[in-house]
RNA sequence: UGAGGCGUCGCCAAGCGGUAAGGCACUGGAUUUUGGAUCCAGCAUACGCAGGUUCGAAUCCUGCCGCCUCAGCCA
């Protein structure tokens, strides 16, 4: 944090107006409570850096705990992605690693005890029947015929629950709260539930598991959360966390406090369209470049620091908000701008013989490998008289305020020597530029001139013959634009996949250097965007490049206005 | 026609009765061996709307309007 003193989100606020009244004896715990039921995604970072960000600055700590309350949706798979997502993020539970599953018998007996006090009951109207009892959002509902059942007689079904005698959906038990009450989760609702299931952490122990709503707040006084953090749509939820932890004999009572979860553009969330996406095949796997998922960003060089500052810019609030994705895209430029290797990369080659470079001369060239860091040091690149350039470097009609490489016009090869454009050959069934023959100026070695001529352009380049080739792939937004007034409910999210989000190149010619790339550096292809090594399918005889993101792109604005 | 939230620039978001921070985006210009980066400038007479209180209101009061969440034996 500046030396500014940056204002504090209500959140933050709350927690410090609470270590002044010495509230929780001055503690401060926190924690994450992901459902392993899916891959971690940049939403989820948000509360990450709240949970654990709040808890470092405030002398506390955060806990992490998996909310696997659910069997059948739940698997071992998401438990080890999501403790990796969030070391590779840059926070540490240390040994406070949890389940709710911990928690299991003590929720048990927290039910009997709720039963004993005539406060819970054993319900056998089925799922349909409750919901039928349960009214609407205008209507109340009314009172099941089971709510009267003694408290012996509950004991007994609830033990016999416990103990596999009945089949799923025929019984759950149910708190006896407020059929008439205004807030729907107050209609008596469900504890339990039978599931018989295999459960990844209990195995075959339960085949009653209860719901959310009860175990997350047992969870959180158990554990001595004294700030539990979720999201908006909880916030209903919240009298009937309130309500179970008032009637039972609880070490604490934590306070739920909820926040806007965080959105972009252009992208979605919801961990069940990510399954879908993963599941039809649409991408390669929950770690695919494309998808917003921690393991996505992760492979596609999207940095740790430049997420968590992203968190620190959106802020915390409550109004629900859409952040513009081209806020991430700036964090990620902003961070990969300081750290990044600058290095030479053409994607799409195009030959450039310089017709006055002897034969088989080839120099060594020195190039500073990131002008924003002093410390970086040089390399040196080879140079020889048969060179790639950008296709896009080269225009044989070129467009006003155009100024790169076309006839009769010189420009600068990066680090090398200034070269103007003689001719160009030609297919002559296609009419498709072969190459094109210029003529450099020894004189200008380096990229410099001293008569003070000056030139606009500058290009990279590779050498043809020490140039290795690799693999690039290009990756744009999943999803398209939303055009303004679109209804976007009315439309399956699918219809909006972009059919181009992935665009391969195969035959990009690489400064030699590259050779060497590693996994989890991050490159700057000169002029381009950021790029890493795909961690998956790079091969050493056969490189595969990612674009992590593209540099900013000023000429192609301007081009694309002018059309 | 229920309850709970939220409405400040295109997008986030400060502000908490004393006369609208900041970031992103956008637009100019300087600079530049990356059309990158950097720098400088511009960008809400205005805070959902309408009344009211006050010397003074985005902030307080009243009434409207809009959006979000809730009717899983999901979380």
């Amino acid at each position: 944090m500046s030396e500014v003193s940056k204002s504090l989100d209500f959140i933050r606020t709350i927690v410090t107006e609470d270590l002044k009244n010495n509230k929780n004896n001055g503690r401060v715990m926190t924690r994450f409570p992901p459902e392993p039921n899916g891959y971690l995604h940049l939403g989820h970072s948000k509360s990450i850096c709240l949970n654990f960000g709040i808890a470092s600055e405030f002398g506390g700590v955060c806990n992490l705990r998996f909310d696997d309350t659910n069997p059948c949706k739940e698997d071992i798979e998401y438990v080890e992605s999501i403790q990796e997502d969030i070391k590779w993020l840059g926070f540490d539970w240390e040994d406070r690693l949890y389940y709710a599953s911990d928690y299991f018998d003590q929720m048990y007996q927290y039910a009997l005890q709720l039963i004993k006090d005539g406060k819970a009951y054993v319900c056998n109207l089925n799922a349909e029947e409750i919901r039928h009892y349960r009214g609407t959002l205008t209507e109340s509902g009314k009172e099941s015929p089971y709510r009267t059942r003694s408290i012996e007689e509950n004991l007994s079904l609830f033990e016999r629950m416990k103990r596999g005698e009945f089949e799923e959906g025929t019984c759950v038990l149910r708190a006896k709260i407020d059929m008439t009450s205004p807030n729907i989760n107050m209609r008596d609702p469900t504890i339990y539930r039978i599931r018989k299931a295999e459960h990844h952490r209990t195995g075959n122990k339960w085949c009653i598991y209860p719901m959310y709503d009860f175990a997350h707040c047992i969870s959180d006084a158990t554990e001595g959360i004294t700030h539990s953090i979720c999201t908006l749509e909880f916030e209903i939820n919240r009298p009937l966390y309130d309500w179970y932890l008032d009637q039972l004999p609880v070490p604490c009572h934590p306070q739920q406090i909820e926040f806007a979860k965080l959105n972009f553009t252009r992208t979605i969330m919801s961990k069940r369209k990510l399954l879908r996406l993963v599941k039809e095949g649409h991408v390669s796997g929950w770690n695919d470049p494309r998808m917003p998922t921690l393991a996505g960003a992760r492979r596609r060089g999207y940095t740790a620091e430049a997420i968590r500052n992203l968190c620190d810019m959106v802020g915390v609030a409550k109004s629900n908000s859409v952040v513009d994705i081209a806020l991430l895209e700036h964090c990620i430029r902003e961070d990969l701008n300081k750290k990044a290797l600058r290095v030479m990369a053409v994607l799409k080659p195009l030959k450039v013989i310089i017709d006055n470079y002897p034969e088989n001369q080839v120099e060594e060239l020195e190039a500073v490998n990131n002008p924003e860091d002093p410390n970086s040091g040089t390399r040196k690149i080879p140079f020889s008289r048969i060179i790639y350039i950008e296709q896009d470097d080269f225009r044989e009609d070129p467009p006003k305020g155009y100024f790169r490489l076309s006839p009769g016009r010189e420009i600068r090869l990066k680090h090398a020597y200034y070269i103007k454009c003689n001719s160009v050959i030609k297919d002559e069934l296609t009419g498709e530029i072969k190459e094109v023959h210029c003529t450099y100026d020894p004189e200008t070695k380096g990229g410099w001139s001293t008569d003070g001529r000056k030139v606009k352009g500058t290009s990279h380049w590779v050498s043809a013959p020490h140039s290795i080739e690799a693999e690039v792939r290009l990756y744009d937004y999943l999803f398209l634009d939303v055009k303004a007034g679109e209804e976007e409910e009315t439309s399956d999210f699918m219809e909006r996949l972009n059919p181009n989000s992935l665009e391969i190149l195969k035959k990009c010619r690489l400064e030699p250097g590259l050779k060497e790339a590693k996994t989890g550096i991050s490159y700057q292809f000169l002029r381009q965007g950021y790029f890493c090594v795909d961690s998956v399918d790079s091969l050493p005889d056969k490189p595969v490049f990612n674009r992590t993101v593209s540099l900013r792109d000023t000429w192609a604005k301007i081009e694309k206005s002018q059309k």
